[in-house]
RNA sequence: GGUCCGUUCGUCUAUCGGUUAGGACACCUGGUUUUCAACCAGGUAAGAGGGGUUCGACUCCCCUACGGACUGCCA
């Protein structure tokens, strides 16, 4: 007997950015899928021909990209299914499933407000139900499901567990809108089951929808797939996750600079968990990854704690890849390009910056001294290291810096022996020394520093400062 | 209102009836250091409240409080 493959999917609505949350539960997706050789696809729910924009659809495809979740086949379109939809609904009828309403919204809008206002649960009831055909009148008509009346519908989901939904408390759901076009609840059971999802793997919103598709399920003798229900991302304080938090797009993730691979692991730790493990590679989480450490409480948003596995992935990452991956963030910021020569310097000290930055802005900023054109302008309290006394002391050191073969074991010597001969510790020589090369006082080592810059500018700049 | 879901350090979480309730981020103290970051050592800090069940409950059950989702010819 063979294990069936994995196959999940990502269906999100194009009315807007990816959103952070929308991001998570792809990845989940993708992780389930990817750790399993499964397939994970992608579909786009554009029903709602108000709402969907194809600028959406494209902002979400970017989000994905960035993030690294790459989908298997081609992005299908909802709408472009609807035919198919139709014919499932008549399917449905025709097996005694679903039967034909002719209530007007008016008249079902009205019977709503009277049964609230009589403080009774406004649940419709259509009169069509068991209706003779015979007796139907030329009207529009919409097609309604025959859920059971009596009874219970059973969700085995792998986050919330046995969920159990009483049947008296659902109605008659709009399978087929009255302009032929298919309700969502119909056509994400059609696409699920036509595309073979065999996990689904969503917010739980969508809990008490679980029992309506089941329904559907049911009513065409097709199979429920396993059900994965997870919890919405909260903001730091605890509610639900609103513009006033700040960024809720992926993209805008993108747009302050932190690296994908970083924004990975912590969104997978963001309400999963497998014992102790906090930092790791995709292909790790990929391993790792089960539905069975997803958390039941939705988590916070905590960006300190986003920002360290973020330094961490920066650390980890490869020098070309994080030039790569800067140069990309330039692009969507609509910052200057780099020169080749500024992806030369980057590169060669790309050993140093890396470790010392969290997002890509901030690797920038450790990189300013490299970066910085001559003569360098010195910052206040780097400028303040600079009196007479030091230019002196630096002016012996560029003679001794002249002829030396370029190297950190060489440049020690030298800068330990201009220490001792000028009777200072070390760190009066540094100062002076990281003031005048990058004209900051928060920079990598001064022997970084020299090695990154090389011979002639480094005496270049000593010259600017002791001139 | 009804239905359903949730609640362990400030935050993310481990624990799946018996632990000094563990780890990570953040925070604090000390160390290291040419600056910053990093790093090392240590510290503060948690089972929402109340009832049960049990020899024993963070873990199982009930109630309360709080938070959330759903309750559309939206998805």
């Amino acid at each position: 007997m063979s294990t069936p493959q994995i196959v999940t999917r990502f269906a999100p609505s194009p009315t807007g950015y990816l959103h952070i949350g929308g991001g998570r539960t792809a990845l989940f997706n993708w992780l389930y899928a990817r750790g399993r050789g499964g397939k994970f696809l992608l579909r786009i729910e554009d029903t709602d021909r108000e709402r969907s924009t194809p600028e959406a659809t494209a902002a979400i495809l970017r989000g994905l990209t960035w993030l690294g979740l790459d989908w298997d086949g081609e992005v299908v379109s909802q709408f472009e299914r609807k035919d198919r939809h139709a014919e499932v609904a008549h399917q449905m009828l025709a097996r005694g499933t679903a039967y034909k309403c002719f209530a007007s919204k008016e008249d079902i809008d009205a019977f709503r407000t009277a049964e609230e206002a009589a403080g009774r649960y406004p649940l419709f009831l259509s009169p069509w139900r068991d209706a003779d055909p015979a007796t139907y009148p030329d009207l529009p008509y919409v097609i309604r499901m025959k859920a059971p009346r009596l009874g219970e519908t059973v969700i085995e989901d792998k986050v919330q567990g046995k969920v159990t939904f009483q049947n008296d408390q659902l109605d008659d759901m709009i399978v087929l809108r009255s302009d032929l076009t298919p309700t969502y609840m119909l056509a994400v059971v059609v696409d699920d089951h036509d595309m073979g999802v065999t996990h689904v793997i969503r917010g739980d919103d969508h809990l008490a929808n679980a029992a309506r598709q089941t329904m559907v399920y049911q009513a065409m003798g097709w199979d429920v797939p396993v059900w994965a229900h997870i919890p919405l991302i909260h903001g730091p304080d605890g509610k639900k996750l609103s513009k006033r938090h700040g960024a809720l797009g992926v993209e805008e993730y993108q747009a302050m600079g932190y690296p994908a691979a970083g924004m990975r692991n912590y969104l997978t730790r963001l309400g999963w968990a497998k014992g102790d493990a906090e930092i790791f590679t995709s292909h790790e989480a990929q391993s790792m990854f089960d539905l069975d450490g997803i958390g039941r409480a939705p988590a916070r948003l905590d960006f300190k704690k986003m920002e360290n596995t973020c330094g961490h992935h920066m650390a980890m990452a490869q020098d070309a890849a994080l030039l790569h991956e800067l140069q990309a963030y330039l692009a969507v910021t609509g910052k200057p390009v780099l020169t080749q020569a500024q992806r030369d310097l980057l590169m060669r000290g790309m050993y140093c910056l890396k470790d010392r930055a969290k997002t890509f802005p901030e690797l920038l900023d450790k990189a300013a001294f490299a970066l910085a054109s001559r003569p360098i302008q010195p910052e206040a309290a780097a400028a303040a290291f600079l009196d007479d006394v030091s230019r002196g002391i630096l002016q012996s050191l560029t003679l001794q810096l002249q002829n030396v073969t370029w190297n950190k074991d060489n440049l020690e010597a030298i800068l330990t022996k201009a220490a001792t001969t000028a009777d200072i510790g070390f760190g009066k020589l540094a100062s002076p020394l990281r003031a005048a090369l990058a004209g900051r006082t928060a920079t990598p080592s001064v022997y970084d520093i020299m090695l990154v810059l090389g011979r002639d500018e480094t005496l270049a700049r000593l010259g600017d400062t002791c001139r």
